[in-house]
DNA sequence: TTTAACGTTTAAAACATTTTAAACGAATAT
DNA sequence: ATATTCGTTTAAAATGTTTTAAACGTTAAA
């Protein structure tokens, strides 16, 4: 049995693992993906164990995740009684799905910060004279943080409904070969 | 002295540090700016130590990425031997130059990964015919990934080259009060 | 000079996250 | 029934990151 094919894949695979740590992205999670992306067929959580060398117990939940994400699949092998797992091999739609869902994540949570804070600015007493000015300052950094989440909304809207889209995501859904 | 200013801002640097979490930045880091932010004068090491309620060394290093990346700026304040920072408050800008350098780096690596994991398969020996198929299925799942990257790369490009950038970067440079 | 006021560095601590090993329970085979 | 093969759970260990307190060096004041 030839190793080259194994030593090109953990070539792969460690540079994945590199790149994850400066994505800020869990390594086990994006190298089970990697591996399963890589392969092209269903595996079983033990041959993810072997393979990589972590785990059970990691590999059973990092799996359930990518599950969640929409990005690995259940698969039934007959004859078997273990899960096995294939890989969702349309990458742009898994990269642009966790990409919206990033920014869109964002997006809500500073529009909670803006509208948290503006309440909390609303309730200041004007009466002291000397902090009027810094009130105002105040007012203004939030109206501009508004106004440029306002933009990164609608740019994100155009993002998402198609127009920029189309350019990047898969043209047709030929699944591998 | 009117204390209702100081908790409004407490309430947004609050909520930055909530948002930071969520968003991978770090804290101290954040908070700093949006202190400089809100009060859109200059401050001094000890101002954030005290209004933060962190130690100095953590201030002096993270005002200094700060300024690394180009979102503070350490001014002169007459008659004080301390430094003193503002903040960059053109904050459309703060956020795309953070925006932009985040994806030029991600592209890149991911770039050096294809380049490398490509290197690797080419070295792959053929003979086992067993392994072909295997081999086929990894090649196209690198030149899948090198299409969506140079799509990326595109993207990137019309973004970085103002076409979108225009929309969303601050129109007028009007600084402040 | 000597002293005081700074910003910086650094080794240790605090903290959060990831990973593991082992125990567990459910399902199937014997 | 019993044993085995699975996936999952969990408490503890490993790891990585952030934060601090204290020591340090430098510059300006006294």
């Amino acid at each position: 049995m030839n190793g080259d094919l194994i030593k090109a894949q953990d070539i792969f695979l460690g540079r994945v693992n590199q790149t994850c740590n400066k994505f800020g992205l869990n390594n086990i999670m994006a190298q089970v993906y990697a591996l399963l992306y890589l392969c092209g067929k269903p595996l079983s959580l033990d041959d993810m164990v072997e393979r990589l060398r972590i785990s059970k117990g990691s590999a059973s939940i990092n799996i359930r995740a990518l599950e969640r994400y929409d990005v690995v699949r259940k698969v039934w092998v007959k004859g078997s009684r273990r899960d096995y797992y294939e890989a969702q091999v349309d990458i742009e739609k898994v990269v642009m799905d966790r990409i919206k869902s990033a920014i869109q994540t964002r997006l809500t949570e500073v529009d909670g910060m803006i509208n948290l804070s503006t309440s909390a600015l609303d309730i200041v007493d004007f009466s002291d004279e000397e902090e009027k000015e810094a009130v105002e300052i105040f007012r203004q950094r939030l109206d501009r943080l508004r106004k440029l989440h306002g933009k990164a909304k609608e740019l994100f809207d155009l993002f998402d409904t198609s127009l920029l889209t189309t350019a990047l995501v898969s043209e047709t859904e030929e699944t591998a070969k």
